[in-house]
DNA sequence: TCTGCCATGAAATCAATGATACCGACAGAC
DNA sequence: GTCTGTCGGTATCATTGATTTCATGGCAGA
């Protein structure tokens, strides 16, 4: 994961730093190699092409939004991290715009896995919360209405920002979707309680496993939980 | 609002249709200008640039949007209204990728009103609902969260359709920031009944005005229900 | 130590494309 | 009838993504 080529780090922050200064948000292939003393034919033995470039700017993108959230986390109540997780990306957006339109907004043949790898992280903070009790839907589904919400408020920031009353619209949406995907606060009775522990405990499994059960038997009682948590 | 040059309609839609077609959501000017058998530079006398052409094909596709939501609105219930409005969008992307990332993704220099417009239909869409008491917050915020959430989701959509199990997703998503837009369904007594009905007046006068108070009296009663409707 | 190979990178060049300077033609006004 | 201005075309420039071709230097093996 770490960037052993030092030439091609170099390129790389050269095309960030461009891009981030660019007005239109584009980015000259030659003048990423003139920033950096080398001429064209190198980059394109590095990156195959011009998308590739980007494809590595974005991917860089994610090593730092990766570091941010990692600064961030783990407060002891996942569910406040969760939270704190939706402002940090709507800061993370804010503070880089063109790189965060690179990683999120949809690019034709692009290969990066910025975005794929941001909704693995919001996944996993998830299980955490499913661990804890505290999800009502599965985390993947609810990875995918948090990040899709976060993704279009960010982008509708960065499109009107002189209509966005920062932060209460954020706060307002954060708070929408996630009462939408978590559940009640207190230990209120739930409706199928049978159901509310099968996912708790299937959440459990899935963060660390048990050793209590062979392989097989794990893979069973999966099949179980999944056949009783089903709507 | 008509197109009244027809050269400049045809260039417009010779745009549009390579924007669909090509694979990487570019259009080269040269093309649509074969396309419709004129050169260059009437393409730039006609939009000024290459930018002008697309803010050009992007308020045309507003045109398109404007359209097929006139087609569908307007059952009689404002609420239904708004969530076949949601699904409408949703469709709407689908159908148009490529244009609907051009009217909906933040594009540096861009000066296309298709956001702007599409947001001005939601409000008018949500002045209804709040005309018929149904809305807790104000038009304009509700349609900033409802656009926001309507355009990340979309665009979630186009870039992983593989992840997105249509249309449960998008349902989820609608629902989610609905019920935090709307009023309970019943007439569920409402915790301050005075700023409710100060927010439904002041819904029905934005929707139709009054004769029977002057223009400066009009005025004023709206700063009063403002003042009244504050948080 | 010499020799040949190959990885590396630079110069020059190609091709596509956004944008413009300049010219000609036709229509309507006076 | 001539003048003017709008309209469109030809030719051209400039930028930029991408490639071809050639030089260089280090390293393996004899």
């Amino acid at each position: 994961m770490a960037e052993t080529d030092p030439l091609r780090a170099a390129m790389i922050e050269a095309a960030e730093r461009q891009l981030a200064s660019s007005s239109d948000h584009e980015v000259a292939t030659r003048a990423v190699c003139e920033a950096v003393g080398v001429s064209q034919p190198v980059l394109y033995r590095l990156f195959g092409d011009k998308r590739g470039l980007l494809d590595a700017v974005a991917d860089h993108g994610y090593e730092r939004y990766a570091a941010l959230k990692a600064a961030q986390e783990r407060t002891g109540d996942p569910v406040a991290d969760l939270r704190a997780g939706w402002d940090g990306h709507m800061a993370f957006a804010q503070a880089n715009p063109a790189l965060y339109q690179l990683m999120f907004t949809p690019r034709p043949w692009s290969h990066s896995t910025a975005r794929d790898r941001v909704m693995d992280l919001l996944v996993a903070a998830l299980t955490r919360c499913a661990a804890a009790g505290a999800l009502k839907v599965e985390p993947r589904t609810a990875a995918q209405l948090i990040l899709s919400a976060n993704i279009g408020t960010a982008l509708h920031h960065l499109a009107r920002p002189a209509l966005f009353d920062d932060p209460a619209l954020s706060h307002r949406m954060r708070d929408a979707v996630f009462s939408h995907v978590l559940a009640e606060p207190p230990a209120q009775q739930d409706a199928d309680p049978l159901r509310a522990a099968a996912l708790r405990l299937r959440a459990q499994l899935r963060l660390g496993g048990t050793e209590a059960l062979e392989p097989a038997e794990t893979a069973l009682l999966e099949r179980w939980l999944e056949r009783i948590t089903q709507p």
